[in-house]
DNA sequence: TCCAATTCGGACTGATTCCGTCCGAATTGA
DNA sequence: TCAATTCGGACGGAATCAGTCCGAATTGGA
């Protein structure tokens, strides 16, 4: 029960292209430099991040990557299914036939489990991962970081 | 970020041994005769469950398994890493190095994530898996299922 | 006291999946 | 046309997982 490396590793970039939007495009390259990554792990993380919608790509000279939607609309529960697909703990919360469900009583149980992961992890946005750290307990505190959405060019 | 088979089908052994708790003692062949898992494997199961004091071992002619503790003290929680080891979706989570988390803001979340997803695990102990099955809520995803296959061979 | 039956426990092998890298094709602006 | 950049697939190495087998330990009965 890991998170794969590549799923963590989309977090970090989309966390870094969340600190370049606004200021213009942001290629893969300069991404994995910030970062670490090495550019062709990244290069295939942006390729799946892309084809979910959360980044738009520009192709051609001084092309580049921008966020697909508003920080603030990114979860890292969609990251996450960006490059793993559906998050199902168990193959029955996918619907896939078990082999073993006549003597399994916790079939009932998975969904719930299941959602509770989910729950958690929709519950961080790149607006939150953006700005200075502020733990999403409490509901009563102010509004962490009112940020400014950017716009869309 | 899916559970390993071996813990899903401890849990299932754990809930068939749950079963017999009471009539004495239940041998790992029993177990798997009535689960439909393999023998051998449920030979590994109990003995990593065994060690971890959630079975009971009684070696010898009519030796056989039982609870380690009552159905209401083992919870689902306590099964899974018992095979897996320690719930850790990351490495930070286990303290363990991280090369990339200069550029890691997710890192004061991941605990946070984690305590959902084991805390969600640990509401569910063996005394509820064996009684009737009574669903907490049920809003699980119905999942829309956007299948194209329509056709019904 | 010894033997045999039955069990647990650990070691080994094959297979699957995952990770990381590389290369060529397609696209766009200068 | 050329240069810069993304996109897609193919390849090899590594790690983990699932499954099987055999040996060690223990108990009951003769």
């Amino acid at each position: 029960m890991r998170l794969s490396n590549l799923a963590d590793y989309a977090v970090i970039t989309m966390c870094q292209a969340a600190l370049h939007c606004g200021n213009g495009r942001v290629s893969a390259a300069e991404l994995a430099a910030e970062t670490g990554l090495p550019v062709p792990t990244v290069q295939k993380l942006v390729s799946k991040l892309t084809g979910a919608g959360l980044l738009r790509s520009v192709r051609g000279a001084h092309g580049g990557l921008q966020l697909g939607r508003p920080a603030a609309a990114i979860t890292v529960a969609d990251i996450v299914e960006a490059i793993e697909g559906r998050i199902a703990l168990t193959a029955c919360v996918d619907h896939t036939p078990c082999d073993f469900e006549a003597a399994c009583n916790m079939k009932p149980h998975w969904p719930i489990i299941n959602n509770a992961l989910r729950g958690a992890l929709a519950g961080i946005t790149l607006a939150q991962l953006r700005g200075p750290v502020v733990l999403a307990r409490n509901e009563d505190a102010p509004a962490p970081t009112p940020i400014i959405e950017e716009t869309l060019s």
